[in-house]
DNA sequence: ATACAACTTCAAGTTAACTTGAAGTCAAGA
DNA sequence: TCTTGACTTCAAGTTAACTTGAAGTTGTAT
C-alpha cells in the first residue's frame, strides 16, 4: 500500500511537519515521490517510522538514530559488531527502565506511607 | 557533611550552572545559603540531585521531575487525593516502561535476525 | 592592602527538535 | 475555467535545557 504524508501522520501520530523533518534529517533515506513530487509513503517506510518512534521514546537523539540506520545499512562492518551495537543500546534502554522502577518504587513507599497514616491517625501534613 | 557547587558538580557530575539552573526551576527547594550568599549542599541535597539525575536519564522533563516532588512535598491536599496523584504518576512511568520494553523486543529481533544470517550464509548487506 | 580564586546574579546565546507561516504547485470536482 | 484542498519548499519562530559572559562580592593568602 501507498500512503500521504496525511495517512502516515494519523498512523503514526507524528505531524507532517516532523515526518518531513525526519526525511530532511536523513531518516528516511528511501522515501519516494510521485512525478508531482508529492511524498508517497510504503508499509517499509511506515515501519521504518514505528522503530523510529521507539528509539525516540527510548531517549535517542535523531543523530543517534541515523548513525544507528546507517550502521544497519552500510555493508563494511562485521554481523558481529552490529549485534554488539545493537546489545549496547539495549543495555542503555534496560537501565533507563531501571531508573524509571526506582522511581515507582519511591512513590509506591510513599502511597504505603500515606495508607498507614490514613488508618491509625488523621493530622494531615508531613512528607 | 556540606559541599560547594564545584564540590557537588565533580561529584555529580552535573557542570554548576545546571546545579544553579535545577534550583531555579525549583528542583532543589532546601538548599540553604551561607551569609555570604554562597550555596552549600548536604548529603541530602546530593542524594536528591543523584535522584533527579535517574529521572532526567529515564527521559522524565524537568517539569515532571519537579511535579514528582511537588506531589511529595505539599500537605495541602487530602490522603486520598495524593494517594491519586501518586497512582496517576505511576501510571504514566509505567507507560514509559512499557515503551521501552518495546524497543528492546525490537532490537532483540534485530540481533535474532542477524545471529541466523551469521549461522545460514554469509552475504553481508540488508536490514 | 591587595590580589586572587571561587562564588554570586542576570541577561543573552546555543542546540535539538520541531512548528508555523508565507507563497506556490497540482489534481479533482462544480 | 475556476476553485478548493492537499500537498510542496524555505525561512523564521518556539521550547526545553542548559551554557556563556559580564559585572560584582567574599574569603583567604601573601
Amino acid at each position: 500500500m501507498n500512503y500521504t504524508i496525511t495517512n502516515v501522520s494519523k498512523m503514526t501520530g507524528l505531524a507532517p511537519s516532523a515526518i518531513r523533518f525526519y526525511e530532511q534529517e536523513g531518516l528516511l533515506p528511501y522515501l519516494q515521490r510521485k512525478s508531482s513530487g508529492t511524498r508517497f509513503f510504503t508499509d517499509d517506510d511506515i515501519e521504518r517510522l514505528t522503530f523510529i518512534i521507539g528509539l525516540k521514546d527510548a531517549g535517542l537523539t535523531i543523530r543517534e538514530i541515523q548513525e544507528c540506520f546507517t550502521f544497519c545499512d552500510r555493508g563494511d562492518e562485521t554481523i558481529d559488531k552490529r549485534i554488539q551495537l545493537f546489545q549496547k543500546h539495549k543495555s542503555n534502554i534496560r537501565s533507563k527502565i531501571c531508573e524509571l522502577e526506582k522511581c515507582i518504587q519511591r512513590i509506591d513507599d510513599k502511597v504505603t506511607f500515606l495508607q498507614q497514616k490514613k488508618n491509625t491517625s488523621s493530622t494531615i501534613s508531613d512528607i
